[in-house]
DNA sequence: AATTTTAATGTAAGATGTACACTTATTAAG
DNA sequence: CTTAATAAGTGTACATCTTACATTAAAATT
């Protein structure tokens, strides 16, 4: 049992049984978003077994005692996914009396952004643990999951015009096109070709390849690479990614 | 003892002793910031036990087993001084094993800004407990509360520029160059007054009242009134506070 | 060779931001 | 009572960025 933390200037520390304030458990759920060039796409799971058995849920675990948080997360991730050391950043701790119908459960929220084709669960394999699911069609969700899933959208729509991680969710190779129909997908907004192009181009973050599209039948679109060295040092001179 | 929660599809629901799951203590920190109209302040207190002993830490304390985390935080701030419904944002948790000596305690962190006039603590009398301090001159403090500090004001500084969370650290009447010179002091910039005090008005978020500043020996500055109501109404049809 | 489709560029008008000069209202000093 | 000092508050010209939309270019298909 472990001696007690005191935490001035209120009393929990003189509580004659401290070791009920130790009887928490610390989970962690990640948020995983993809992006198949159509839809943005969640990482779920089907419940097997009770409570909420068949629902869809956010993967996620209890944290082990001698565990950090983010290593729990990787975890979780790297078991479902075999990846590892892919984007992840907390998102909020949901830590309701009530969240968790089986104890006093606060979780740990994360999300984290994967290239799609990164992961490719095998449709009818033994162990399909997760499935993409595009995230207009997400149904009901287990213990409070659907909360932790809106908070995750909001704060990924909010980010994503702030910092350059929307190149997480694309191939190492993209056009101007994909980057804006993703962004567009994203933010549920439309942008204006000439004007997006332009905005992106002139942050100069991006290196253009002397490739292009194959296989379609116009025009192919030049292929761009994020360069995220060139990124860190305009960061530091003060430049700021915005939208 | 709680049930296992199960979490697929990770096995630690399985795992044959879950109580060991079940011995964290979970805690809150809330760094109150506070603006005496010259230096933004940081609600502190000085420990009186050991660990950490004479070191400055910020207020919190272990979450009681049937209660929400916000009330906990709530809690504090209000035996601390005496305040109900402060200005409440989560901040991040902390959870590293590592992080408290005396256990395994994950902190949920919060900040809170609040107009300094509403908590003056009596220098001299018996306790008290908590003491302004402004962020320039911050020792060496408890645990790993120096890095949450750090934390809450770098996203206060990105929050305050989003949002118009400014105003709740001035009183509820002030001059435009009260608040300008708040925003420069956060921010460590200077703004052209004639552009800042347009940008400002142009929002239409302030009432400007029909008073001004008195016993200032040059002409006194009209005063003003952030409306809320009117941002919500704003923020509905699409309006972005920013700087 | 003409058609279709999307890539890629150009431009003009409007909106916003920036720098800085100017006027105004008050107190204090002579 | 006049002048100086101080900060409040306004105006403006110029630069920069945004927006809307037109135009040209390169590939595949008919």
């Amino acid at each position: 049992m472990p001696a007690q933390p005191d935490y001035s200037p209120v009393n929990t520390l003189n509580h004659p049984d401290i070791a009920e304030y130790f009887s928490f458990g610390i989970s962690v759920d990640c948020v995983v978003f993809g992006y198949d060039g159509k839809d943005v796409k969640v990482l779920l799971i089907e419940r097997g077994t009770d409570p909420y058995l068949g629902y869809q849920a956010i993967p996620g675990d209890l944290v082990h005692p001698h565990e950090d948080a983010v290593t729990a997360t990787q975890r979780v991730l790297r078991d479902l996914t075999g990846l590892k050391d892919v984007y992840l950043e907390q998102l909020q701790t949901f830590a309701s009396v009530n969240r968790h119908p089986l104890g006093r459960v606060a979780t740990i929220a994360y999300y984290s952004l994967l290239k799609i084709g990164d992961y490719n669960p095998r449709p009818s394999s033994w162990a399909t643990a997760a499935q993409w699911t595009p995230i207009q069609d997400l149904g009901d969700m287990a213990f409070d999951h659907k909360e932790i899933f809106n908070a995750a959208l909001e704060r990924l729509q909010t980010k994503v015009r702030q910092k350059p991680i929307g190149f997480e969710l694309l191939p190492e190779e993209f056009t101007l096109a994909d980057l804006q129909h993703l962004y567009e997908t994203l933010l549920n907004t439309e942008f204006d070709k000439a004007n997006f192009r332009k905005k992106i181009l002139a942050m100069d973050l991006l290196i253009a390849l002397d490739k292009t599209q194959k296989a379609v039948r116009h025009r192919p679109a030049r292929l761009y690479r994020f360069d995220p060295a060139r990124y860190d040092a305009l960061s530091k001179r003060g430049f700021h990614f915005e939208l």
